[in-house]
This record gives structure tokens, sequence and C-alpha cells, in this order.
DNA sequence: ATAGAACGTTCGTTAAAAGGAACAGCTCGA
DNA sequence: TCGAGCTGTTCCTTTTAACGAACGTTCTAT
């Protein structure tokens, strides 16, 4: 199963302090704890207790869970990091995706269901990606959609890529 | 803001753990921590580590924040709640939001910089979103792109609406 | 009844998280 | 150039969460 990263935690952490515009001294002042522990944090050291995340989160204004949650790795054997960020409840299904893929790697996916498409959102980075033979490459902030029952790949030249992507699967008619 | 009430942890440690079936010793045993401790935990008394709920989460399989925040803390002050996903490194600058709006809530959005663009994608209920005097309904699935240099809405009818969004920043041109 | 094996509790000990002060580095203004 | 103020870091100390063994229960089987 998953295994507890502290380290991607502390990288969380500072960027979303970051993102605020808060120091390190001003957070752990409005969190109430004492700026040594939030620097050992944000370090990748340290074991937090519920209290100290509880109050980090109250401070950054973020749900608790994602603090920690970005925390699940669940593949990279192909240098290839993906994570579920929401499912829709609504049809038509549409799975939600962060991924970050390293230089110089390609990823095929096998097709989905008959007539789901995929959406990109590129965030930073160079992706060459589509179905086989009817490629796009994207820069930062392109955004591509493309029928995803066919066989598809994602592929990265010297940089690495970070997108959101989004799976959409057709509406099954109820025959 | 929200205090952290270290009795509503116990008891959904306890309500989750039997409804699971599994008794306080085995939990503990599967998950690695000391009986004394879970005990202690389910009582309400202690401060758990993040180590320790995360086993405790795995073994329970639920997503980390349920065992602590039970009930989901929106905490936009409309009926919007927003986290940030990740903010691109390269240029133009990128920034990734997930969002929700609640049934009859509507967001209006100052212009960001000159030349910005966002680029939503639905994940589930309805949305009309766009800039003001030019907006479009979307479902679950749909994508849309526009300029986000003009004051834009979020609007929501009688479903909630999830989706992933990313404002795009002009490259400023270097004077 | 009675030994056995679970259950969940309580205790003292130990490891470690949180606190607090001192530290080096940087920026700004006098 | 000096100092005041900030940044984030690194110690050392104090607090406390986690551990592990012992405990009082309850229930079952012999």
């Amino acid at each position: 199963m998953d295994k507890l990263s502290l380290g991607t935690l502390g990288q969380h952490l500072q960027t979303l302090r970051q993102a605020q515009g808060w120091s390190l001294s001003q957070l752990a002042a409005a969190a109430g704890i004492a700026k040594s522990n939030l620097s050992r944090l944000e370090q990748g050291n340290g074991n937090p207790t519920l209290d100290t995340i509880w109050r980090l989160a109250v401070q950054l204004k973020v749900p608790f869970g994602t603090l920690v949650a970005p925390i699940a790795v669940p593949l990279g054997e192909d240098g290839v990091e993906v994570r579920l960020l929401d499912q829709g409840k609504d049809r038509p299904q549409v799975d939600a995706y962060w991924m970050r893929c390293a230089p110089h790697t390609l990823r095929l996916a096998e097709p989905h269901t008959p007539g789901a498409r995929e959406s990109l959102i590129l965030i930073s980075g160079t992706l060459e990606a589509g179905p086989e033979g009817d490629t796009r490459t994207l820069s930062a902030g392109d955004t591509l959609t493309f029928a995803a029952d066919r066989p598809h790949l994602y592929r990265t030249e010297d940089t690495w890529a970070t997108l959101l992507l989004s799976v959409v699967y057709q509406e099954e008619s109820p025959s």
C-alpha cells in the first residue's frame, strides 16, 4: 500500500505557503507553532502531530486532506506520476487527474471505452500528446481535447511536463 | 476558525473500525501501532502523529481527510470552494485550481492581468461560465477557454458543480 | 468451576515532536 | 559602516505521543 512520504508534504507545505505570500515566520506565528517546527516540516523531516497539521491547514485555507493527500503516488515506473484529483458523480462519468512526466519519457495509453474523450491542460513544460498518428505539441497554458477510444500517447522531450487531465466516458446508451 | 475536536476523531475512528468488523487489537496490529495508542485515540485523548493517522486511514480504506474532517469543510464565503492544485514554473505562468460551487451560487471574478486566459474542465454538475455577456453553459466533461482579462463569472443553477480551472498569465513583454 | 483466549483498559518507560533561543544570511535606511 | 529588521536555519530543552507489558473483563470450551 501507499507509504507515507514526508518529503512531498514538505514541498507541498512550502508551495502553498509561498503561493499565498506568507513567510515561514509569519505562518508559524499565525498558526501558533514554533517556526523551528515548521522549518523542519518543510524540509521533509519530522512527523507532524494532528494538531500541527490542523493549524497549518486552517491558516493555509486548505481542506486538510490537500496538505497530505498528494503524497499518494500511485505509479511511476515509467517516469510518469499520476494522481486522481476527483471523480464526477454525474453522467457522463468524468475522472480528473494530475499528471507529471519526466523528461524523455513516452507513455502509451490503451484505448478507453468507446466514445471516451480526454481533455488536457498543460501547466508547465512541453508535451506531445494525442491519438497515435495525430498528436499535437503543447506548451504551458495550452489545452487539447481528443478521442480517447483509440491508442494514445504522451511524450516529453527535454523538459518535465505537468498537466491536468480529464477523461470523459461516453454515456452508455440505455438500450 | 474551526478548532480541532479530538472527540470526533475518536468517535469516527471507532465507528469506522466497528463498521468493518475489526477489533481494536486487530486494527492496531494490522496498522502496526500499539493498541494502547489506538485505545487512547478512540477515547478522544491524544494527538496522533501523521504517521499514525496515515496507517489507520490505509487500513480503514478511507481517504484520510475523512478520518479527521468527516464533513467536508466548504471554506467558501460565497458557497465556492477553491484549492490550488499546482503552479507552473515556466513562461507563461499557469495556475491550476480545483473548484466546487454550491447550487444557486454566483461568483464574480475580477479581471486578471492583460492577456490572461482561463480554461475550465467540468467534472460534474452544470455550470454557466465565461466573460460577462458571453457565457456558456457546460455539463460534465465539457471544456471552455476564454479571455480572463475581463470580468467573468461562474454560476450554478440547481446542482453542484465541480471543475478544474487553469489561469494562463500572458507573458510580459520585457520592455 | 476453570483454564484459555479473546476483548479493551491502564500503567511506566522510551523515543520523538514541539518549543525556545541563538545563529548566519540578507535587505534596507540612516 | 553600522544597526535594525527581516529571512530561514540549527542547536538544546521540554513536553508528550508511542510503545510494551500488565491488568481486569467477558465469553467459550473442556
